[in-house]
DNA sequence: GACCAGAATGTTAACGTTAACATCATTAAT
DNA sequence: ATTAATGATGTTAACGTTAACATTCTGGTC
């Protein structure tokens, strides 16, 4: 019960001026040693602990970062998540972590909250369903620092940082193409989000490159979670037999994980009669009866990176809009077909 | 760069009071309609953010907690963070997310900067290492709300939320016996910790409630990580043939992932040469070529309960030191044997 | 038109801290 | 002893907000 000590409460408790117990706590010089101890010493028996919201409302700085995801459950966000914190540690600020649960209107609240606590910068991944582009130009307008990681608003004028996914996903592509497939389909995300859009480019690309066709059927919006990925994968397994795909390409792991339970539901063998690769890694990926060949995405890293980016603004060191991608690496299994 | 807007410019704007445009952001009543309109558009235009650092700086109110976990990375404490979470947002309080990476000083020195920003409450739940009593005891004598979870000090004097730990092993433990087993080793945790000692003590329960010698040597130290379940196996297998278990209830899933695979070096079969067992029921754990038998922990629902329980300690409404068990459930798969 | 209730608005002080400046004490140099 | 320089400490105001009290305005009543 013994409340909140002050500083006032020690200096008058010794006699003094609340400056100068300011200032043994803050470890400034010019104080008396003898009066450092004093204070050091009531402190301690008073149980005195710095009042932070005190001090960011001087200092006009808090210390504390913000941090919008859309979801906490999969492997991917905790990992990033353990990089930010390894980068805020080091540099001794908090994080005030928010999820939006993919809705977009939980997300605006949450950076309103955020900017009300006044943190020093915000990291956002974007749900699934945000659009409202106005209102990133009204949060840029406000000057905080802002970046974006993994799931980015392009057109937002702040700093992305995520993983090479056009290239990425070319390169999956191409490998499907390498085995001999020709008829790909692609389970697509949003394409408000830079991920869903990147990812699509890269397969088209691939397609093209190759003089492969792609009929319009074979894009189909999956969006990233399994449920999604099982129907999207329904509608291409519902196709007539001529039509249907040979492989897929899913926007990521969970969605292949709903298509794979599609495909084997329908009693369709991976890779045998479909081949499907996904996109992300999933801690799972690798332990499914056919592993799943996937696309590697440094997590840890994509946090650390995305934290230390906006460290740098804060720290006015860094003015330019960037797009960072850390590169990912294929991870080639089973699902695929022999390799 | 439009910096922060405060109530004193829009007032002055407007050429009015501070106090009215607060009245009218925080709809109060007794405004004139024509004044709060007016506040309230010029607050819009001037890209008006009210300051909770100024606001919890009057009332001694910050609506934070604060959450301290000791790792982020696998399956369970994303889950738990996504209850804390749900209910947090349900009442408008936001978290502030640290991890002790299973550091006693690093978990220390993060509640001691939680304290300082102010938090109305702190969850906690204790790395490896924790140990020191008597830093708990000061926490406890500041009168700051706080609740831990999953990973409790029993003697600290706050309320614990968890699951059934000692009934859950004993449970799983019997299953083992059930089978035939007799040799059963048990892979344990630091016995600081609240989950350590209470699965040790369910393993010892049931053993000793059918008669079965436990040997000195079954109870090995593995820790919570594959590392440790790996070496700590070793050990076991390095016994003299007649001295090896048959069975082993390993701490946690993790740890039974790192047995698992000492006993596959070893070329040994499970469960036919050696059955094991976990706890936590890791996202992995039915994917493995020998799904493993573990404890399901409803890890959302811990979170939840946990923040709930730190809520009303918050609120006022409970002063009691209460032990609260969320119930598992026995996932039955091969790892244990025929069933 | 005097008076009053109630509505609308304003003023002051406080929350805990520290920057900036002011004062007082001590020591060193002349 | 006088002065200057430096070290130790104190005072004031400010950060943005709001509770508590104070003042002014409005319309209605007699």
């Amino acid at each position: 019960m013994s409340s909140n000590v002050t500083l006032k409460q020690i200096a008058e408790a010794l006699g003094i001026s609340a400056m100068t117990v300011s200032r043994v706590i803050n470890n400034k010089k010019n104080v008396d040693e003898k009066t450092r101890k004093k204070v050091l010493e009531k402190a301690k028996s008073m149980g005195y602990t710095p009042n932070y919201l005190a001090k960011s409302l001087v200092s006009n700085k808090s210390f504390t970062i913000g941090v919008v995801v859309p979801e906490i459950s999969h492997s991917f966000f905790p990992e990033v998540i353990r990089g930010i914190e390894e980068v805020a540690y080091q540099e001794n600020y908090q994080l005030i972590l928010t999820h939006s649960a993919e809705d977009a209107e939980r997300e605006k609240a949450a950076i309103e909250t955020l900017r009300s606590k006044r943190v020093d910068g915000i990291m956002i991944s974007c749900s699934q369903f945000t659009s409202d582009l106005s209102y990133f130009e009204e949060l840029r307008s406000s000057g905080l620092p802002v970046v974006f990681f993994d799931r980015c608003m392009d057109e937002a004028g702040f700093s992305c940082v995520g993983v090479d996914d056009k290239a990425a996903a070319k390169k999956i592509t191409q490998h499907l193409i390498d085995h001999g497939y020709k008829k790909i389909a692609h389970l697509k995300g949003a394409q408000g989000l830079s991920i869903g859009r990147r990812r699509l480019e890269g397969f088209i690309e691939a397609m093209s490159e190759n003089q492969l066709e792609i009929a319009d059927e074979w894009i189909v919006e999956s969006g990233l979670q399994e449920k999604g990925g099982f129907e999207a994968m329904m509608k291409l397994l519902d196709l007539p037999e001529d039509k249907r795909p040979r492989a897929v390409f899913a926007i990521n792991d969970p969605a292949a994980f709903g298509a794979i339970e599609a495909i084997r539901e329908r009693g369709l063998v991976i890779p045998d009669d479909i081949a499907i690769v996904g996109f992300s890694d999933d801690i799972r990926a690798e332990l499914l009866p056919v592993p799943l060949t996937t696309v590697h995405q440094p997590a840890y890293e994509v946090g650390k990176k995305a934290a230390e980016t906006l460290l740098s603004i804060i720290n006015g060191e860094n003015e330019s809009v960037e797009n960072i991608e850390v590169l990912t690496q294929m991870k080639i299994r089973s699902s695929c077909g022999v390799h």
